[in-house]
Order: C-alpha cells, then structure tokens, then sequence
DNA sequence: CCAGGAATTCATCTACCGTTGAGTTCAACA
DNA sequence: TGTTGAACTCAACGGTAGATGAATTCCTGG
C-alpha cells in the first residue's frame, strides 16, 4: 500500500478502440430495434466481443444508453449556428442545419435516441429534461425572446421538427422520407420562421418582439 | 351431430364487459409502457383476470394490440368533417379536431400507438401502411390534391400533427403539454392550412390548384 | 524477471416473458 | 336433469433477458 497513490500501475489499456466500437454498435443497435429491443448480447456481438465485457465498462444497460446518447447530442452549436445572422431567416437556416445533421452520420444517433425516449417512461422524462435544459433555456435567450412568449415559440418550433424526424426518419413515409432536403426546408422553414419570430395573432395579442414579416 | 349446425347450444356469455376490460387495461398499459414493456401479465393484473384469459380471447399479444388499436383509431370521419366547410379554413378546422380528439378519452390509445410504433419494427411498418392506407389514399382525393403534389402537402402536414402529438402527449414538454388548445389551434392551423392547400414556393412552382391565399 | 491489474471471456444465476394445455365452474339449452 | 361449451384458473415449459463473479490473458511498471 504505498502512499504514492496518485500512480497506477498495471496495463495501459491498449485496445482503447474496444469502446468505442461497442458505443457504436449500441447507437447502431439502439437506432434499428429501440431500448427495449436491442439485448447487451446483441450489441456485443455487433462490437465482436463477449456480452459481459459490455457490463465491464459501462455498468448497466441504462449506462450504456446514457453513454451512447451523451457525445452525438449536443445541440449548442446548431442553436448557435442558427441563431447568428439575419433573423429574418432563422427558420429556414434552422430547418436546413437540422437536416444536414440528421441526414448525416448522426442521425442515427438521434434515431435511436427519438425511438428509445417513448419506449419506456424513465427515457420519456430524461427526454423531457433534456430537451427542456438542453433547447429551451439555451434557445430562448440565444434567440432574444421574452421568457412570455418564448418557451412556446420554442416547444412549437421543436414539435415541427420532431414530426419531420419521426415521419422522414423513424416511420419513413413517403414521399417525405426520400424528398430533397432543400423541399423540406423550402415548406417547412417558413413554418418555423413563424413559430420562432413570426406573429401569432390569437396567441399572443401582439406585443414588442417580433415585427419581422 | 344434428344437421341444424346454425344453432349453437352451451352457456351464453355472460361477462361480456371482461373482453373490453382487457381492452382498456391493454389501450392503458401500451400507452404507460410500449409495446415491449407492456406483459401480458401486468395487463391481465390491470384488468383483474387470470394472464392466460387474455390469449383466451386474443390469441397472442400481436393479434391483443391490434384489437386494442383498431376502434379508436379510424381517422375517416375525422378526415371527412375537415374536408367538409371553407377550403380556405381547412388546416385550422382539422387540427382543432384532432386535438378535441386526443384531449379526449381516445388519446390514450393514440399516445399507446404513437409510443408502439417506434419500439419494434413490425409496428413501424404497421404504422406507415396506415398512414398511407387510411390517411393518403383518403385524404389526397378528399381535399382535391393532384397526384403529384397530394401526398408530399398531406405528409407535411402529418408530420406537423404527429410532432404536436409527440410534445404534447407523449413527451409532456411545458408550455405546450398544458396550453389551451384553441392556442395551439391559432399557432398551428395556418402552418397546416399552408402545407395542405397554400403556396409552397420553392417546392412546386406555381400550378394550379391553389389560390387560396 | 516478476508481480499487478486492466482487458477479456466463460459459465452461470435469477427473473420474467409469451404461450400452452389441462382442469374447474356454471349458465343455457334439450 | 343431464349435457354442452364458453368463461375462467392453475401450473408449467421453453426461451431469453440483464447481471455476476471467477478464471484467463497479457501488457506494463518496478
């Protein structure tokens, strides 16, 4: 028992990748079948290793979600990126960033996440949490909106785009699914526009913020 | 092995009220738990009989949620009583309907689809083909919609509805979750309106069917 | 060279799942 | 009244899930 704790001795890790591909397998896995759908073994024979060295790295199945959720989400820069510049079309630029992501490698990240948070409820709240800490308190500032009317700019804008995921992503319906993204942010981006800065008579009787039509 | 063969003989039925309650102990759990983690078990438990009762009378789980899916879910008069009236008021005429729909009693059975129908992929599949059969191939006709821009104006507006679904049934995001939903009739009914018959710059050029702006 | 500890695997435990089939009760007919 | 057949229960089977802990490999620091 030397004192000298703070070193640590033994083996390096010298397969750091081994993670990793077992992160990735989860996202993967996650994405096609949901939470409950997609067993420990399976991951791990998606990452070509033994189902219990997936309980050695991360614990539980719900750590392992947790771990595979954590790096792909983190909307700060599409709300960043959105927000800066005209705001006479922050809808449309927000629409077209949200695509760009989702039709990238990280969509299935968020697929997975979309088709995992309304499996089970403990997923739904830890949703909700995340896209109340994560967008709402982040967005409404960011997007100099009164804390009055902001929250519900916000959650409508965030319900278009959480339907657009579902149909074009998660329940693929055509002629949504394969549409050019540019005819979605074309349709959808002045929507969003309105949601965010736009006029919402019989909503809010119209106040300051907004008289960018 | 008399030739009346049409008459049956034996007790008659006299709990016809346990097959709905079951029923409604299934529309339940699926909407609290999913498909995946609503059991048989905690649903015969729920409805106060025997887990073996529920295969009596449904056979296996699939065949269970599909019973427990099919009453509440028949959009066509709900499809039917929008299309009817004003075509410039039709987006806000449908999206009120919906909402006084799934603020009623049947949103249970829509939150339980909308939840199942992420999990697994068979219910995935299921819940496309009836987003084609029972909603596109009514809907397109109904409203007047040529082929060509029909299903991509009625899948917009789908995906508008199942993402203010998805916020406010299933997730419960604040404020949107318990704002009045007149609020949401004002902020969402133009979106709609536009997707269904206004202009869509950009993703038609200007044909035909739509003036009505 | 040697000892420690991380990386990895194997076998296994416990629990719950959907499903089945045999058995029990009981109202309605002949 | 005796038979029928539906409503309903009990006990169990086979399968798979998440999780555990001991055993094995093998790099690395001393």
């Amino acid at each position: 028992m030397g004192f000298l704790m703070a070193r640590r001795t033994g083996r390096r890790p010298g397969n750091p990748d081994t993670r990793e591909s077992i992160l990735a397998s989860a996202r993967e896995t996650f994405a096609e079948k949901g939470y409950d759908g997609a067993s420990i073994r399976a991951i791990a024979t998606g990452a070509g290793v033994d189902p219990a060295l997936v309980h050695h790295y991360f614990g539980t199945k719900d750590k392992l979600f947790l771990a595979a959720m954590r790096a792909p989400l983190d909307p700060a820069e599409l709300i960043d990126a959105a927000a800066d510049g005209d705001r006479a079309e922050v809808g449309t630029r927000f629409v077209r960033l949200f695509l760009r992501i989702w039709d990238g490698p990280g969509g299935a990240a968020g697929v997975a996440l979309l088709r995992s948070a309304v499996g089970a409820e403990w997923t739904t709240t830890l949703f909700r949490e995340f896209v109340v800490t994560q967008i709402l308190r982040r967005a409404v500032p960011k997007l100099g909106l009164g804390d009055e009317q902001g929250p519900l700019r916000i959650t409508l804008a965030a319900s278009q785009m959480v339907g657009i995921a579902m149909a074009r992503y998660v329940i693929k319906v055509e002629p949504l699914a394969s549409a050019p993204s540019e005819v979605i942010v074309a349709a959808v981006g002045p929507s969003v526009q309105r949601y965010l800065v736009g006029d919402l008579p019989g909503v809010f009787d119209q106040s300051e913020p907004s008289r960018v039509r």
